[in-house]
DNA sequence: ATCAATCGAGCAAGCGTTTGCTCAATTTTA
DNA sequence: TAAAATTGAGCAAACGCTTGCTCGATTGAT
């Protein structure tokens, strides 16, 4: 059987209520029982039971994560893992543990978000995308109930607390940038639609394109699956078209490498005949062939800055308004997207 | 305030105990009450409190997780996210949630573990690596708490239940496969010593040389970090001996990754002048440059067959003594390990 | 019609903590 | 030196749920 505050009390021949507040280190208890107090807890091996401080204390240390739905197939993206690795460390620090639910469908997602939450099992919830007419985000914003979305949010943004990274600059920028080296047919290939990093840096490639003058071709936009075989169609619409492009803005380095790949199989050299950027700027943007142009977005500080911003909001010590955290971004160059004619770079 | 199941109750019309017992299911309740209670519970959007449950019950409907230390680190390697996949598939089947702690030592790791088991936080827990001399391991088995190991553990393994690939058998059939590519110097990297995957490939990799009568050569065994950087170290050192070899096998995708790169960078060319194999076959073998052979070992069967081993602990449904699921891998040849000569292929 | 068996539902005692109150002992103040 | 203030610790009532027992009502057997 468990050891409880009872059988501590006992042996350290204090009452139980004693033994409970010299966990708190309640300022009521003399420094000598406390002493004497953590000495029995010591020997006796003793470890509180979880769920009967939480019943009784209504918080539960443990913060909740939930994935977009098909969190199964989500977790191929290494944007993920890198993501969990900035909670859980933010987390750890704080003395929260995390707590994951999936679920295939968008409504076995919600059905988990909804007994993590009336079931008070976590303290607070981390939402780690945000897609539009997400029922995820309307259901903890009506409860009222601590939360932050990584990405930012749809509707009344300024009443959530999100931590993002500016997009709709980045995909400017990096758009921008193969303007600067001379490319003039540009497409761009998104992930799913309903998506805010979709839109945002989808949004950032065509502003860049009409500040530069250059028409938005709708047949140049392309969208895809986050994953690389989505990467790969796309990129065999687009050089069916009648003028291909020379360069693409790919909004997701998975996607990026199924581009680079199909591109390497049609016989097309990158990034010679074909330019390629992408964003995220994942692990193995480096190690692919040719390394990937791409957007150090900082994922790790995306969920560790979200995690902060939770806990404050758990703690009370959070603004009663949504609080907005954007994580600075740069561009890495390698080799996928090609330099200025080589002329130009020795000068 | 939240609503439980008094309120439930009085708005049925029945005792406490009788919803409980309608949640259960139990026998006991006709069927009238029982639709009443729950058009009750439906009406008022009641969910249990999962501590009051926990508590009365002595159940979590959780899993622990426990990574190897660092763990902020080892979510890099795309193998835990993806025997997570496994893991959070086959638990969400069956109705339970994960529960996750890390811990930057071996110590914080431990106590971690001691929290969840003492404090009845999760039912049982999964150990996502084997490691020599691990105190985890130890603990849990003293306890006799449910648990099962993702690797072959250390000491009695027969008494412990565990999920594991045939490494030495996989080590010594990506060796042959090199020598019947006409390798004859064959060199291996390994991640660290102390950890059970390492020492059975490496053993398998020894016993393919011996049995094709090539002496195993210890300058010919590097060991390296688990990551990239560790295979990138470990090939210049290879590369520098007055034999070098002419085909590496390398413990882990992400360590080949580093070893390509390397020999990329010192001009050397793949497979013509270095040959690769490496195992797991993540996600980004296929895309590597050039694309990696690799061993595929079904990591996501590993994190579900696991998941499905201890929930039959759990669920007492296990035999008393440790059992032991072997899952099949097999290889994958991609460039990176050449082929016979061309004449031979075509044949 | 009587008694035993069966069925459906309620009572109340936990599960292990926390915490507002109470109260005795000690120290301070007048 | 007596009264007031302070300190340290215990009592007992929650927290929300489960479950062994009890008990009245229905059903079936005699």
């Amino acid at each position: 059987m468990q050891i409880t505050i009872k059988d501590v009390a006992k042996h350290a021949n204090v009452a139980p209520s004693t033994v409970s507040r010299v966990i708190a280190n309640s300022s009521r208890i003399s420094q000598k029982t406390k002493e004497r107090v953590r000495s029995s807890m010591e020997e006796l091996g003793y470890h509180p039971n979880i769920h009967a401080r939480s019943l009784a204390n209504r918080s539960t240390q443990s913060i909740g994560l939930v994935m977009p739905s098909a969190a199964t197939k989500t977790l191929q993206n290494p944007f993920f893992p890198e993501v969990l690795r900035g909670i859980s460390t933010k987390a750890h620090q704080n003395g929260y543990s995390l707590y994951m639910t999936t679920g295939v469908t968008e409504e076995e997602v919600l059905s988990g978000v909804i007994e993590m939450v009336q079931g008070r099992r976590v303290d607070g919830v981390i939402v780690l995308y945000s897609r539009e007419d997400d029922k995820v985000v309307q259901y903890l914003r009506q409860t009222k109930f601590p939360f932050v979305v990584v990405g930012k949010p749809f509707g009344d943004a300024s009443s959530i607390t999100y931590v993002d990274t500016d997009n709709y600059l980045a995909g400017r920028e990096v758009t921008k940038h193969l303007y600067n080296l001379g490319h003039r047919c540009i497409a761009f290939i998104g992930g799913s639609d309903k998506l805010a990093v979709t839109q945002d840096r989808r949004n950032g490639y065509a502003t860049a394109l009409m500040e530069a003058g250059i028409p938005v071709r709708e047949d140049y936009i392309a969208r895809a699956e986050f994953m690389t075989k989505g990467g790969a169609k796309a990129v065999r619409e687009l050089l069916r078209l009648e003028e291909p492009p020379t360069a693409v803005v790919v909004s997701d380095d998975m996607m990026a490498l199924g581009v680079i790949s199909t591109l390497s199989e049609m016989g097309l050299s990158i990034p010679e005949e074909v330019a390629v950027v992408s964003f995220n700027n994942v692990y193995i943007a480096e190690h692919s062939n040719p390394p990937l142009t791409s957007v150090e977005i900082n994922i790790f500080g995306l969920g560790f800055e979200a995690t902060n911003c939770l806990i404050e909001q758990i703690s009370d010590s959070a603004p009663p308004y949504g609080k907005r955290v954007i994580v600075p971004h740069y561009l890495v160059v390698r080799q996928s997207c090609g330099q200025k004619k080589k002329t130009e770079v020795i000068e």
